[in-house]
Formats: structure tokens, C-alpha cells, sequence
DNA sequence: CCATCAGGCTTACGTCGTAAGGCTAATCTT
DNA sequence: AAGATTAGCCTTACGACGTAAGCCTGATGG
């Protein structure tokens, strides 16, 4: 009695996808990779997606899926709040699938997901009394913040780059005075936070939060 | 008498690599064609760097030395219009490298020359009455548009999506209605803006603002 | 004057996405 | 019920990529 066959579907096919790139990163998910994962052979994959940018557009709406189950319905009292909320509880979607907010900024056609993603942030700022044209350059100032992450260029908590990082304070110290103040600074105040010398959590909620009450201060000035 | 030949340097081979991506978009960078446009043999390219994420590297050096010579030494007093230009400075350089972006960001290493633009950054901040904590947090709400450039994740402004979206707007409407009104009210309000029915150049500087205000007004609190 | 070696070149490997087309079993048509 | 269609798998093969290994040549330096 042999394990019953189960036939492929896209559902299936991207699920698996999702799968690899959370376990082995994204540069893992290659055709013949994720055929593998699914005991069939990489051209079958082409009966259920188009090709891999279409497969990575399937993997993108899945993660919208997710965070689309998980924010709900806009909230339409407190925009503030109701944008936080949402905002955050994206950002726990992201926190769990690391290489799709890589992977999202390299879609070059607009997900269904995403827009509707957006729409909901729309809703929120005009039931708090937004116009079109403040909720526009709103979206614009969130950007990607607005679906939970930014893009840290780099990350001084790196724990890969700690070990250079140390051997480079000296000469650090010497040409980025300013900078190898803050990180002694920093370092000093914090010596041993639960997520290294800088939270991102907290920095990307600092960041929120500054963009919100600025964008709250221009609401009520009309 | 034929044509001298110019020997191959690390200096010409990233210059040829950022004219490469300039011209033919970051895609054509590969080593073969690089090494093509030099009148040389790919494998030869692996005496001047090390292998294609070291030439990614020094190339994003070489932008970053564009944007140094670009915004000069940090002005030490107004931190606020000293970090607007310097800001819209280094982003005058990314606009004419659009690919450079989305290199920066896979960059893995921190780079010197990221390094020392931010350490000059903070010496706006810290010659305006920033306390280091602050700074470090105002670099962080900054995040990428320190350096002149911010995520867009969809826009509705690219001409290959135009006619797409044309034909979308039916169902666009039904399904994403604030979205839909949106559109239609600023492409409404500005038929015809030079840059499209949303300038990106004035979006970005509203998000700008709106943050260092916001900054401002946190530094001014004490 | 000869040894070294920097800086080119040639060849070849393994991996990737995917084009072309074959086989088989389910489904649909008449 | 029987024949035609097709969905959904497989096999084979191609061209592009990064790059390992090693050859060849002309300049340099003891």
C-alpha cells in the first residue's frame, strides 16, 4: 500500500515554496529544489505556475494572505491606534518569513495582496478625517513601514559582523569619531538587551510612532 | 599602430561595471559582458576583485564616493536644512544610478563608505543638540531615506503598469474602493504633472520633513 | 641572465531557469 | 461505449551564469 499520491496544485507548490525559503533561506528555492520538496520533477512545477517570478509573486501573496487573516477588518475609531495595530501585526508576518520583505520589493507588478493591503490602510486615514491628498503623501512617508518593516542598510548588531566590528573600533574610533561615540555610548547604556545593543523592535516602533503623530499634527491642522 | 592598450585595474573595472548598470540596468552586469566591454577574458576580472559580490561591493564604494564628493563635509549649524540637502544631495546620485538601491541593500558587509556618510550625518545631529540616544534613534526612523532613496513598493505611476491598470480600474473600483477614489481624485487634481500623476521627488521630501520635524520637535523637548 | 610573478587567456564544471516534446490516465463528446 | 482531448506528469537538452584550475607571456628584480 503505497502513501497515496496527492497531486500537485498551485496551493500546494507554494506552500512548499514558503517552506524552503523559511527553512533554508531564500537563495534555497530553486525550481528543481522545491520539485524535489514535493517528489516530482522540476518541470511539472511549470503546470502550476508560469515561471519562478511568477512563482515568487504566488509566494508574495500567499505572506499577504497572512498578514490579511491576521490585521482583519480596518478599525475605523482611533486612526492612530488602528494604524499602529495593523501596522505591528504585519510586522509579526514579516518577523516570521525574513526574505519576503527581500523579496517583495523586487515584484515588478502590483500584488492584489499588497493593494489591498493598502486599501485598508486607506480606510483607517480617511475614517480618522484624512483627505485623499494627505492620505497619499501619508502612504508615501510610511512606504514600507507601513506593512511593518524598513529596510535596515546596515546592522550594527549584526552578530556575523561582531567579530570584525571588534578588531575595527580602533581604526573606526579614528576615522568615524561620531559613530564609534554613539556605538560606545549606546553600548554603555545597554550592555546586554534581550536583541543586542539596538532593538530593532523598539527603533521601528520609535520610527512609527514619529510618523504617525506628525501625520496626526498635520490631520487636525486641516 | 594599433590602439594602446590600457592595462586593467580595479579602478576601471568598476567603472565599467557601474557604466554597465547604468546603461543596461543591473541585470546585464555579468562578468562575462563586464569583461567584454574591456576587451578581456571574464577570468581575467578575478585578479583586480575577488569574485561578483566583492565587484558589487566596490561598485556601491564607488557611489558612495559620488555622494562624499557630492554633499562635502557636514555643515554644523541649522542640523535640520544642513540634513534636508544633504540628504536631497546623496539622492541626486541614486537617481542617476536607479539600480544602485536595491545593490546597496543585498550588500551583506557594512560598508566604509555607508559608514562614513552616516558618521557624518550624525555630525549634523550631534552639532544641532542631538543626544546620542536620540540620534541613534533618528538614524533608525530615518533608515534608508537618510541616504537619499525609500522603498516604493508598488507604483502607480510606472508606464509599463499604465495600461494594465487602465483596464483594471473597473474592478479596482469594486474591490479596493478607497484606493480606487484615491487615484481618481489626485489624477484629477493634477491631469498632467510633469512627473506623472504622483511626483515622487515631492513625496519624498514631504516624508522628509516630516520626519526631521517631528525630530525637531523631539530635540526640543529635551 | 635567469627566476619570479603579475596579469592576461583557455578550458571546463556545476547550477540555474526553462524550451520542446513524449507518455499516460482521466475526462469529455457523440 | 468508444474514440478524442487534454491535464499533468516525465525526459532530455540548451544557453547563461559564476568560477576553479592551470597555461602562457612579458616585465621586474636580484
Amino acid at each position: 500500500m503505497t502513501a497515496e499520491r496527492v497531486p500537485l496544485s498551485r496551493a500546494r507548490v507554494l506552500g512548499a515554496a514558503v517552506a524552503i525559503a523559511d527553512r533554508d533561506g531564500i537563495a534555497a528555492l530553486t525550481m528543481r529544489r522545491l520539485a524535489q520538496d514535493l517528489g516530482v520533477e522540476a518541470m511539472s512545477l511549470y503546470h502550476h505556475v508560469a515561471n519562478k517570478e511568477a512563482l515568487l509573486d504566488g509566494v508574495i501573496e500567499v505572506v499577504m494572505a497572512e498578514i490579511a487573516e491576521a490585521v482583519g477588518e480596518p478599525v475605523v475609531e482611533d486612526w492612530q491606534a488602528a494604524m499602529r495595530a495593523r501596522v505591528l501585526t504585519a510586522r509579526q508576518v514579516f518577523l516570521r518569513h525574513p526574505w519576503a520583505a527581500r523579496v517583495l520589493e523586487t515584484r515588478t507588478s502590483i500584488s492584489p495582496g499588497v493593494i489591498a493591503y493598502y486599501d485598508g490602510v486607506l480606510a483607517i486615514f480617511r475614517a480618522g478625517g484624512f483627505s485623499y491628498d494627505l492620505a497619499h503623501r501619508a502612504l508615501h512617508a510610511l512606504g514600507s513601514r507601513a506593512l511593518g518593516f524598513s529596510q535596515e542598510l546596515f546592522d550594527l548588531s549584526d552578530p556575523a559582523a561582531d567579530a570584525e566590528a571588534e578588531a575595527m573600533v580602533q581604526e573606526l574610533a579614528e576615522h568615524f569619531p561620531h559613530l564609534a561615540a554613539m556605538v560606545a555610548e549606546i553600548a554603555h547604556d545597554d550592555p546586554d538587551s534581550a536583541l543586542g545593543w539596538c532593538d530593532h523592535q523598539a527603533e521601528f516602533e520609535f520610527g512609527l510612532d514619529l510618523i504617525l503623530s506628525g501625520l496626526e499634527r498635520l490631520r487636525a491642522e486641516g
